[in-house]
DNA sequence: TTGTACGCGTTATCAA
DNA sequence: TTGATAACGCGTACAA
């Protein structure tokens, strides 16, 4: 038995009331007396009425403008992925009244930030999106955007923050733990491990820290193993490297990879430019050198089906901008709860199971 | 500029004629003259008309019944999650008037499963979705339905059959192949790994064939790395294995497990029982035995916890069940196209990424 | 062969 | 504080 379709009509005719009250106190606009309210609430209640979502849209005619912040993806190819989800999210929402702008900006400019959130807000949108990855410059807004009674949602980068509505991304701590799990599967001759950081300031961004912090603990939580022997002396070092176009760059991994009894075991790169090591093991063959890195660009794909790069994790970018827009449509147009944390699958990759990953 | 909202109506007027009559041509009814009718397709596609399917889901006051035969999840607990994937598809699709209708079977008597089909197919459904276990017995429905014009889809169990909407899934060749990678990776001394098949007729099941296949095909594939040293000779072997209940099942596996000179190095077991391999191994001290197995059983996550089994591949059952009704829901209500094979990603599951692919 | 008018469940306006 | 009633876009009898 479908408890089908109880309507508005239904509940009015049992509470001998017009329709008209009934979507009055549905939607508390007031202008209807106590008893005749709880009257229909219990009504409603009793016939368990859920309304119909598809009625309610083409009933009434409103739009919702969501606005998104994120870096340019023609400037990055690892926001390619997150804007098929936006879009994708918006194709299927369309006919929901839901309409959403993105504000790219460019991700090594703050002024450029700082000119599309300011114009993000200025349109006045019903929800907005943000990759907020500069972290100082964001908070202002988050402000300005609370004052304003704009529900907004954070994706991709963590930011504390009590006041959003949602963050929908990834767990840096738990990667990093996941990326040592990877990196020492499977190797039990003591040795180094190696945590890359490719051009990145780590001192202002916290999930490159986070990442660091788990990747250590999984190494630091291997020891007690009660009854069997202790884990072989395992040696983590962390590696700044600059950009890869710099020379200091060859320079310091070269001293990395001739260093004899450093007995290298593997190099965790902190970021999705994991390409950018592996021509180097490449080249001089130490491909039995563990590498695991970040995210299915075409380039890190290369060196995965060349068994140069061993695994990537997958964070499911698409799937952030996806569920972004998701939380954002369900708090307003579908009225649902929001969890106030998603985090997405952080999906291991391998050469044999990529083909279900890629975006086809 | 969103292309907002081109109406049945525009085109009506933009073409001179009345909705009714492209209601008409839309849906090629019939009784429009020729040219009245190019002049319509003309103008929809000039304005580049799509369909409201919000308001026509309202509008046409269609159902549409759906019927699922699929083995009983109460007796075992492997379909608890296809049935999940079921039922929220089921919520997501009410609203649009898809009814869905689970015929449970019991996965151990043919006669069970006849009685459901039968049902199911008296029902008069307006598509079926069917997890095919009973390969010959399956075969005759298909038939049936096909010539009652029922637009029928395949779930879990592959099954060649052309005349199916489609095929939803996991990729079994594949999945062995990613299996075999997970057995081996790391180790390079020569030894022995082991596919286990627990209390299957192989011989009637395709899909663990076409796992045993992929398995041995990885290693086959290991040899010719052209500059590289050759790979250890490695000694693959197969072993069918008794109800664990059957005294049998543990004479076998100890005798396995004792067998010094076998140099065993991993076990992959081709269903999702892994966990009746486990307590031996966990009994014996072998942890060093690379155990691999399928799904996100309870079962199976303790003993993964533990760091018995290594790896279990996640073959999305709940995905399964929820991708099996939408295909159906979007021939029939959305008139998409379906793609004739949904292949599921084949998702690998270590302690540490656990927590992010249970149903919460 | 073509057009009209009503209904689907909801929202929103306006008069009572 | 209430109740009619016209939209919303589409499907579909039924009339012409």
């Amino acid at each position: 038995m479908a408890k089908s379709a109880v309507r508005i009509k239904d509940i009015a005719a049992k509470a001998n009331v017009s329709v008209g009250t009934v979507d009055r106190v549905l939607h508390n606009r007031g202008r209807v007396s106590e008893d005749v309210r709880q009257k229909v609430l219990l009504m409603m209640q009793e016939l368990d009425y859920e309304p119909n979502m598809i009625a309610r849209a083409l009933g009434s005619n409103r739009t919702y403008e969501l606005a998104v912040l994120q870096p340019d993806h023609t400037l990055d190819p690892y926001w390619q992925a997150p804007w098929n989800g936006l879009e994708k999210a918006a194709r299927e929402l369309k006919q929901y009244g839901v309409h959403v702008t993105i504000h790219s900006y460019n991700l090594t400019e703050v002024d450029s930030f700082l000119k599309q959130a300011e114009a993000a807000t200025l349109s006045q949108p019903d929800g907005i999106l943000i990759a907020p990855l500069f972290y100082r410059e964001s908070l202002a807004f988050f402000e300005r955007w609370q004052q304003q009674g704009i529900p907004y949602v954070l994706f991709n980068t963590y930011i504390a923050e009590l006041q959003s509505l949602s963050y929908v991304g990834q767990d840096s701590y738990q990667s990093g733990f996941l990326a040592g799990k990877l990196v020492h599967f499977g190797q039990s001759q003591p040795g180094t491990f190696v945590i890359a950081h490719i051009a990145e300031d780590i001192a202002n961004s916290v999930h490159i820290s986070q990442k660091e912090r788990g990747f250590r603990d999984y190494f630091a939580q291997l020891a007690p193993a009660p009854d069997g022997p202790p884990p072989p002396p395992f040696n983590i070092i962390s590696i700044d490297l600059p950009q890869p176009t710099d020379p200091a760059f060859a320079r310091q991994l070269n001293r990395l990879l001739d260093d004899e009894h450093t007995h290298l075991k593997g190099i965790f790169v902190s970021t999705s430019k994991a390409y950018e090591i592996a021509p180097y093991l490449q080249a001089n063959h130490r491909e039995d050198i563990r590498l695991v890195g970040y995210d299915l660009l075409e380039k890190n794909i290369h060196f995965l089906n060349e068994n140069v790069i061993d695994f990537l994790i997958n964070q499911n970018p698409k799937k952030q901008g996806y569920w972004g827009i998701s939380a954002l449509a369900d708090l307003l147009v579908f009225k649902k709860k929001v969890p106030a944390l998603k985090y997405l699958p952080l999906d291991i990759i391998t050469k044999e199971n990529l083909q279900y990953y890629v975006d086809k």
